[in-house]
DNA sequence: ACATGTGAAGTTATTCACAGCC
DNA sequence: GGCTGTGAATAACTTCACATGT
């Protein structure tokens, strides 16, 4: 009922939002925030409407009531911990990229074959070798992982946090992950994506986008 | 007429068609291809008839052929050189993910505003000054770039990229990129990718996906 | 029998457009 | 007059289903 694309644009309203409210604006428009995103103003409002937001036709929407629902909406009150498995050159720049960004959201543990990259941290987050993985998610009742190991052992660990209790995943390994019905996999292919940008920068003109 | 979901697909195919070519695999059917891709066969076989692929009822698709068309379909004959802008802990991720990956769409050039990354290589990339970048970039007619630096300047390195002659780029900054028509821009936002994948943690059973 | 190729149907997502209100 | 909220229309994408071929 609710669709992932709408769930990803409103966390992009939120953090345009936070913005916004820095900047100390205290009320927004559809089409405003529509053309902050990229989008359009019927998108907005629909998206806002899902959520139960309202607005008034004279000033638009509340910045700060926005920001408060979307959070009511998206966030886990208490915060929600990640575990990061593999932490070689990509998850240790994930690890970089959100350190700190979201309170709500945050890398609480990594885990890596690499003998030499366990026990210690990396950007704040403490790196323990494999064989503690189920035990330490567990403990901490982590569900949300993000992988960021070699292709070929992409789906076995994948299976291992599926067994330890991984209830959505974000799989930056080149290949479809297969995961039981009820897990959330999100795979984000960057060599399809390159490759996809490469492909429209030779027919974008051609045929006339 | 061609769809960006449809070019992913196809991109994805094909890195799958080089791993059965690997195994000594001759021919596929579609429910097959389908299935390790994480599609239906149907999909397949639309996503290659768009392509101008076909096969028999009797051994499916000839996995030397596809790999071929979709090679004619995707890539530019010379080659393709990306440019890469902004070698913090995400570019040199992004340089070492892709080294030697795909020899047809190659990152040629960085460039970092920081002094202390310029002249030299990384991850066998170049990278150079910011005040380069136009002259480079025209000089070997770069279309391609990814975009890795902080939000802040985002949208004004973006400006000089489209300035320098770039086409199409793929944007890791966490804020959507405004360009002028014709150009392509696929932004990947890492943030709001992990905030859904952590909602859907939380409502895939109760909402029963 | 079983797989392909594809029109038709179905599904999901986005945009239009207008009533209602400030 | 311009904005919100939303049913209706449109567009985009995916799947069905079956005629056709081997």
């Amino acid at each position: 009922m609710i669709s992932d694309k709408t769930i990803g644009r409103l966390s992009l309203y939120r953090r345009l939002l936070n913005g916004l409210a820095r900047a100390g604006e205290t009320h927004i428009y559809s089409h405003q925030l529509g053309s902050s995103a990229g989008g359009t103003a019927a998108q907005v409002r629909r998206d806002l409407m899902v959520i139960g937001c309202s607005g008034s036709p004279a000033k638009g929407y509340e910045v700060q009531e926005l920001i408060s629902a979307i959070g009511r909406f998206l966030d886990v009150p208490g915060g929600m911990g990640v575990a990061l498995v593999g932490v070689g050159n990509l998850g240790r720049a994930i690890l970089a990229y959100f350190r700190g960004r979201r309170p709500k959201l945050s890398f609480a543990m990594a885990f890596d074959s690499d003998p030499a990259k366990t026990g210690r941290d990396f950007h704040g987050c403490p790196c323990y070798p494999m064989a503690d993985l189920p035990a330490r998610i567990a403990e901490r009742e982590i569900m949300v992982a993000v992988l960021a190991v070699p292709v070929e052992v992409a789906q076995e660990t994948c299976d291992l946090l599926v067994g330890a209790g991984i209830r959505s995943l974000l799989n930056f390994a080149p290949v479809p992950l297969r995961v039981p019905p009820g897990t959330y996999v999100e795979d984000v292919d960057m060599t399809s994506v390159l490759e996809r940008v490469a492909f429209f920068a030779r027919t974008d003109e051609a045929l006339g986008n």
